[in-house]
DNA sequence: TCTGGGGTCCTAGGACCC
DNA sequence: TCTGGGGTCCTAGGACCC
């Protein structure tokens, strides 16, 4: 059996673990920018935020009531790695899926037994993070994933819901979902299944895998066998690394300037360097895109990018600057107010596995020696002392590009200087 | 005034080859 | 008049996820 595990209302659930204030008042937390709602706490959904909304389009009575927080992704990250170090206690096999849901299996219990297994679990998640879990218990992904969602909503599962895959229960809900609410299908694929009268989710399993494969996607008829019971998406293996990385973020306020530009990419090359070399890899190109505000449809509107292949797989900062440096050069334009950003590295190798050029000579690989040794101090200097304690180029401050969170709260568990504080009355 | 960031997988279609 | 067929590889873009 699978188990799907999420935090309820995880980034929510964070801020309160650290401040019981915030129990029972709508608190919503916002994206970077303090852009969108991007976590609602069940009073705030009551007031009828959406997921996704945008800060500025929240009427002033409901801003009035609620405690809205920028996002503070070093506790979040934190936390979820607190939580699922406790589903490690509870099974051998936990696979993360995001910073809020994990899969965890389950083999060998006897029926009735796993149930009450999977409560203690949640309990111990409680009792250890203070973050409140739904488990959603199935033998499939797609199936688990919708137990998981019953948690949230039915009465009566305290916090776990076991869906066995031919079960009345389980035809009923089937029966009941609109299938677009299922995992794996949007709107696009939703709004098509519409069109040849498949609308719930009872009906998409009953649907021919081959046709539905032939019409869709093998993705699709993966979902309808899982609907079925039988397992199709595999688990996903955690040590391979990622195949790209990318750092983008909006302006604070949107940018006219060469220099602005300049300096958001090359914090943001800077930022993929270091995730590129923790993750053991070489990039082999770079690329680099800007934008301007979509919304703003007074405003003219650019939308670029280009790539730039390294001299040679590589993973230390000033080559990746250097090639973002001539990327942005190549797509920069003048009279542009550009809103967003980005640096994404491509093209990613296994540093251990990189072969050497014939045209090496000795002096290549004393250099490669010397960037490797520099970059590693450097990451070792960052990590104990704090983040760009050593960079390359002139440090910014008060950029119009830096982001806004204005409320964000302190990094109770990462950062000595902010440890949670008690007051006695 | 103010609208997030970071990924994955799949498919179609073009380029190219024999 | 009549101009093949089959395969691989790569890329861009779509769709989806949290």
């Amino acid at each position: 059996m699978i188990a799907l595990v999420d935090g309820d209302s995880f980034y929510v659930s964070c801020e309160r673990a650290f401040d019981p204030r915030l129990e029972g008042l709508p608190v919503g937390v916002l994206s970077n920018n303090d852009g969108c709602v991007v976590a609602r706490s069940r009073e705030l959904k009551a007031l009828g935020v959406a997921m996704g909304a945008p800060l500025h389009q929240l009427p002033p009575a409901i801003r009035r009531q609620s405690v809205l927080l920028s996002s503070n992704y070093a506790l979040y990250g934190d936390v979820s790695r607190r939580v699922n170090q406790v589903l490690a206690e509870f099974s051998p096999v936990v696979e993360l899926y995001s910073i809020d849901e994990s899969f965890v299996h389950f083999s060998g219990f006897e029926p009735g037994a796993l149930e009450a297994h999977c409560q203690r679990l949640r309990e111990t998640v409680q009792r250890w993070t203070g973050i409140p879990a739904g488990v959603g218990l199935a033998p499939t992904r797609v199936l688990a994933k919708l137990a998981n969602r019953l948690t949230k909503r039915e009465l009566g599962y305290e916090g776990v819901c076991l869906l066995e895959a031919d079960s009345d229960v389980t035809c009923q809900v089937l029966e009941q979902l609109p299938v677009s609410d299922l995992w794996g299908v949007a709107r696009r694929t939703a709004e098509r299944l519409q069109l040849m009268g498949i609308e719930t989710a009872w009906q998409l399993r009953q649907a021919d895998p081959k046709w539905i494969r032939g019409s869709f996607s093998v993705v699709l008829e993966r979902v309808v066998w899982e609907l079925r019971g039988h397992s199709t998406i595999e688990l996903e293996d955690l040590s391979m690394p990622r195949q790209r990385i990318l750092v983008s973020r909006s302006f604070g306020k949107l940018s006219s300037e060469l220099a602005d530009l300049q300096a958001a990419t090359r914090q943001h090359a800077t930022r993929a360097a270091e995730k590129l070399r923790r993750q053991g890899s070489l990039a082999r190109a770079v690329l680099v895109f800007v934008r301007t505000n979509p919304h703003r449809s007074r405003d003219a509107q650019y939308a670029n990018s280009h790539v730039v292949a390294l001299p040679e797989p590589c993973d230390d900062t000033p080559s990746i600057l250097a090639a973002v440096h001539q990327a942005l050069t190549a797509i920069f334009l003048e009279g542009h107010r550009y809103q967003k950003c980005g640096v994404m590295l491509l093209d990613l190798m296994d540093a251990e596995r990189s072969q050497l050029s014939l045209l090496d000579d000795p002096t290549d690989e004393k250099r490669r020696d010397r960037s490797r040794r520099l970059m590693a101090t450097l990451d070792h200097l960052n990590r104990e002392m704090g983040r760009d304690t050593v960079r390359f180029g002139l440090p910014h401050k008060d950029n119009a590009w830096e982001l806004r969170c204005q409320r964000r709260t302190q990094r109770y568990t990462t950062c000595w200087k902010e440890l949670v504080t008690a007051k006695t009355q």
